[in-house]
DNA sequence: GCAAAAGTGTTAGACCTACACCCATGG
DNA sequence: CCATGGGTGTAGGTCTAACACTTTTGC
């Protein structure tokens, strides 16, 4: 069976990051080609003896040096055969979170600059990454409700008000303050610590922490992590 | 930016069907290549003009001519650089369902044979199939709860206890007949038909149907389909 | 003492779970 | 009349949703 294939493999990334209430995501300005200066998520192709997990990792560290917090396989598109004007090419977006937008990024070899970017005053973006973005932003919005995922965009110590705003904010409706505490806290998951956030006003507030290792024993023994409010 | 790649892309589908309160995969025997005679999936090589949902229809034509009810992309498998002892390859995975497995099969021109197996007695599969294929089983089993695919497995009008079989089949766990019949009614998705079902032992049953329109209403006004039973 | 955000309980209703008997038919 | 599978209701407990005042701090 002879095979003359010409379609090329790539992978992209949607890196979210939250912070100051709002979800960003992480644009590069290409540095080469037609789509030169266009806002764009990071990718590239993979190489022949890279696994595709290691391409996003690559390129994330090549185009803005930046440590992901998750990172999933988002969707593969393929179905706009013209989605870039050089030739065919088959994209695998994977889905990632970082905690605190606030991290250095440094625009490196391929990437002319790299931005955050307030998911909701997006630059125009290359070929189809704007659709590929608003399924990011569903796979989100979903996962938040089953899975612990929203503790991965926040640091590793943070206030609670913080956590509740990152579920109003991505999820995009209000949520009864004292409900949402009692459920977050009745799973165990989630630990007080010793020490105060440093607010400028109102009353100083407890930062919280995430136990990991706590969720993925309760996981075992058949713990469901659900979020859903009315 | 001249780009040397020589990754080549797939397409596979896992087909499911259910029948004789059994869950079915369709699998082929290949007919050429170092892997003739071995079980696969239904897949293949993708054309360059070609989208990935047409690439999968095509397969499914070519090597089946069966028609699907329900198609849905489930992971892209292009992390074992190896998969493929003749090159690399990038494999896109469909989920598929179609209702009745007594639908007939033809091994066309590109396989061998085609045959359902009960995904309890599988033989030995070519390629990583095995894995991909328990990621459509997990895939299979949590959309079971909260979405109405399991009617793509049915017949149009099915019997009630067909339908909870095929809750406890995949699920692979007991429910309670009456607050499943309870939870199913109250969605207000299924309806009861004037006809009964053949069968030969015990009291006649009503035949009822999946009212696909009414859901789809009743989704854009926040429905949302879940069964969860203990 | 006032503004600002943090922290905290209760109650009514909805929903889930567990559970067992009668019904309609064919042989 | 018996075997087989179809069809049905209720009560107790759990979980959810709605709702407002007090606390602590900085200014």
């Amino acid at each position: 069976m002879e095979l003359k294939q010409n379609i090329k493999i790539a992978v992209d990334a949607i890196v979210f990051g939250y912070a100051d209430n709002k979800l960003n995501v992480l644009l590069i300005k290409q540095k080469f080609g037609e789509l030169k200066n266009q806002w764009a998520l990071v990718g590239g192709f993979v190489k022949d003896n890279e696994t595709l997990i290691d391409a996003v990792n690559r390129e994330l560290q090549e185009e803005t040096g930046i440590k992901v917090n998750y990172l999933e396989q988002l969707f593969t598109f393929g179905d706009n055969v013209n989605r870039d004007p050089r030739f065919r090419v088959v994209s695998v977006a994977y889905f990632a979170l970082v905690n605190s937008t606030k991290l250095v990024l440094q625009a490196d070899s391929d990437a002319e600059d790299a931005k955050w970017f307030s998911i909701n005053e997006l630059p125009k973006l290359a070929f189809d990454h704007k659709e590929i973005l608003k399924t990011a932003q569903r796979r989100l919005q979903s996962k938040l409700s089953y899975q612990p995922i929203g503790f991965d965009l926040l640091p590793k110590e943070f206030l609670f008000s913080e956590l509740e705003n990152l579920y109003c904010t991505i999820l995009e409706r209000k949520i009864d303050r004292r409900n949402f505490r009692k459920k977050i806290l009745s799973f165990g998951i989630v630990e007080e610590t010793e020490k105060f956030g440093n607010k400028i006003k109102g009353r100083p507030a407890k930062l919280y922490r995430f136990n990991k290792q706590k969720y993925n024993k309760l996981v075992k023994d058949g713990f469901l992590f659900e979020i859903n409010f009315a």
